[in-house]
DNA sequence: AAATAATGTTTACAGCGACAACATGAGTGC
DNA sequence: GCACTCATGTTGTCGCTGTAAACATTATTT
């Protein structure tokens, strides 16, 4: 054990012709890139600057840069989820549900280029593959509205609900990202939408 | 008067060196190109070939790129506003509020680009300068809520309705362009979505 | 008619995504 | 222990992009 032995990157021996973990490091460096700039400025050659790394090595390891902006996308959506689930926790119901609402709309406003890149379809943010479908903000959603609702509750009515509550947060998410409404603060603009009674929910 | 003196064309004089009216068939071109493909994949360039002009002549009209891209913005503003009127024609109060939303999302759907571009948050795009306020979306649903709403309503009860269904037809619009809802087809989303019950008027 | 301003062109440059050919070294079978 | 293989990274190059500078042509004004 030398003194300089606890380099505490996992795998990340970056010092040799091999970086150990490329693939990672550009995910982990394109989402840090895109809290600066939005997902059109964002180049490939940037990120493997950053890294240190040369830029046709990117090719390595996504056939693209709309491989690699997908699973940025995807990497998105689970954060996206899981700060949905951590609002959420410990409320139930009514509360539960206004609570993932307000994170959602949070997550936007916190992380544009972000939340813009998740909704721009490119065709595989859809794909199973590549986004488990429990960690995908819809599907989180739809199971809250569907404890929700009613034991009577068509499946036509659930789905209607799901709907509306997904089109109303999100449109207030996108709609402030691109500056069109004038308001004090999100925090304030969020309460003011989401509330749960406008949903019709039986 | 010879032969051919029925040029049609008001000033587009095309043969000589000088275009006539290049601004205005910059915003054209641009326009059309815009049915086929994003606006991230729009080139002046490609506008310039297809109007048959030198790729730095843009430059004459426009400072660079974002302005023109801002004045197509701002162009698609003014025809989603005219379709949203035309649609609530001869329509009053819930129906008229009702038929602008749907004409909303409609043109989401078959203007992808176009919608998408006009909520990018090019500052320019909310700038009264470039955007008359009454050919704007928002300025049309607000007019429409604020003659729905009760006498008694207060401001902040409109604003807040206004937000509501600005957010419901945006999101929904939105949400179809990325692909994330899976729907028969559009209009059949926008019946179950737009019910103007839903907005909490009073 | 001459001067000037507006508009379009040519040339050039740096940055981009991507391809092909080559270099390096980690892992495996002997 | 060693050679072979192949995944992974590099260099060089191409065509495309946005845009700046210098020049050409025409419309407009004086």
């Amino acid at each position: 054990m030398s003194a300089n032995d606890n380099t505490v990157n996992i795998r990340s021996n970056k010092s040799g012709y091999h970086h150990g973990d490329l693939r990672s490091a550009l995910i982990e460096t394109g989402l840090k890139l895109l809290e600066q700039g939005s997902a059109e400025t964002l180049s490939l050659r940037e990120i493997a600057r950053e890294i240190g790394v040369s830029a046709t090595s990117i090719y390595r390891h996504f056939p693209d840069k709309d491989a690699l902006l997908a699973a940025l996308a995807a990497e998105g959506m689970a954060k996206l989820a899981r700060e949905q689930k951590a609002a959420a926790k410990g409320k139930d119901g009514k509360e539960a549900f206004a609570e993932m609402g307000r994170a959602y709309v949070r997550f936007a406003v916190r992380n544009p280029a972000l939340f813009r890149l998740i909704y721009t379809s490119l065709p595989a943010a859809t794909d199973p593959d590549c986004v488990n479908p429990e960690e995908s903000p819809g599907w989180l959603l739809r199971q809250s509205i569907a404890g929700l609702a009613g034991a009577k509750a068509t499946a036509a009515q659930k789905r209607a609900a799901l709907l509306r509550a997904w089109s109303l947060v999100h449109g207030l998410a996108m709609l402030i990202l691109s500056g069109q409404i004038a308001g004090p603060d999100a925090d304030s603009l969020i309460n003011e939408v989401v509330s749960v009674d406008s949903l019709k929910l039986r």
